[in-house]
DNA sequence: AACTGTGAAGTTTTTCACAGCC
DNA sequence: GGCTGTGAAAAACTTCACAGTT
């Protein structure tokens, strides 16, 4: 079968393609050049079942009695998830936080590239951070949408993240990583994902006897 | 019906309980008192029924015809997560990112203290991160050993990730939040958490048109 | 012999819908 | 009238197990 329409696709598929995509570029990294859905498995602490079930849904990418070419799986998967181009994302927030993004190498090569870093602070306006130089939240609008940028990361405080997102949207974002420990709603055709490390620490606390 | 023992609870049950406690603590700085399944639902697009199901698993919280007190909720999803304390937790790599999470403010009032920042770098080591000395990865498994810390997060490259990881476990270590962008393995005792930017935006690209 | 891709079976998770209470 | 807590029903997801290919 060929590649079905998005929608019919589990989400809960699509969030682990891109587990499958870093845990193979790391295989390719060690060299190995095929992979099976056994290995994959292992390493991911997931069913190989569930990988070929997975992997199925957009086409048969393996082969029987062989297993996977990694670099061909690779590929495919790249152009899934459409990061077979560079997406060009914008950051909100020039405090440690958005420093810390800004400065981080790990974008460049996984289909990401940052443009800009935005702050609506008067002192930090106008200040160098690594190769940027942070502007105005008030000239955000204007460049993301004379650039056409579809993708931001929102590290600004908790009370400003929904009034700062729906300026986003407004400006024509179509996808909101927000690192703010707050839900914020945005349109159904934006989508948004969170990353609230603290919500993790809870999740394991759980497990901990005390 | 009281609290269960906790393997019998769904871990994804669990999972959304710290998003729970986060929406109820915004709730009350917004100065509400009472709340119902339905706001809450509608705060974080969950259905009412299911937080009415995933709450139920840890008694009756609410009343019929009211709702349920948003106070005596808080206190009873901290105590079920077992963060009516605070932990102690170290962090492991002073690059930009370790940097970063020492200055995060966020964790304090949710459960978390940072104790100890560590560096493998010699260059790093003794160098003044906010109110941390970085301290040598070799001192680390004595420190965490000797003041009973649980919980570390890990920022360190990929390649390290793994070592750090075994030396954390032998250390006594029993969670682990890792934000190298590389599946780890760890004992069934001990709680492993992922934190990828990259994975979450890959997931988002998914369903944005090229 | 090793491995994929996949219907069917099994399990888990979510939603429905309503009795019971405030 | 508004809301919870919950069995029962429905939907979603995972695993099984094996035919078919290399």
């Amino acid at each position: 079968m060929s590649a079905n329409s998005p929608s019919t696709i589990p989400d809960i598929v699509i969030g682990r393609l891109p587990l499958y995509l870093r845990a193979l570029k790391r295989l390719q990294q060690e060299g190995k050049t095929v992979t099976s859905s056994h290995e994959l498995g292992k390493r991911l602490e997931i069913s190989s079942a569930q990988i070929r079930k997975d992997l199925s849904h957009f086409g048969g990418f393996g082969k029987q009695g062989t297993g996977y070419q990694i670099e061909f799986l690779v590929d495919r998967l790249q152009e899934v998830l459409h990061v077979n181009k560079e997406w060009m994302v914008v950051v909100v927030g020039a405090g440690n936080l958005g420093i810390a993004i800004s400065h981080y190498r790990g974008f460049q090569d996984r289909g990401f590239r940052i443009a800009h870093l935005f702050d609506i602070s008067p002192q930090k306006i106008g200040e160098q951070i690594g190769e940027f130089v942070v502007q105005p939240v008030r000239s955000m609008r204007e460049i993301i949408r004379r650039e056409g940028i579809k993708i931001a990361m929102l590290a600004v405080p908790a009370e400003d993240a929904q009034g700062v997102a729906d300026q986003l949207v407004e400006a024509g974002v179509q996808g909101i990583l927000n690192y703010a420990p707050i839900n914020i709603n945005v349109p159904a055709n934006v989508q948004i994902q969170y990353i609230d490390p603290v919500t993790h620490l809870q999740h394991m606390t759980y497990y901990l006897a005390e």
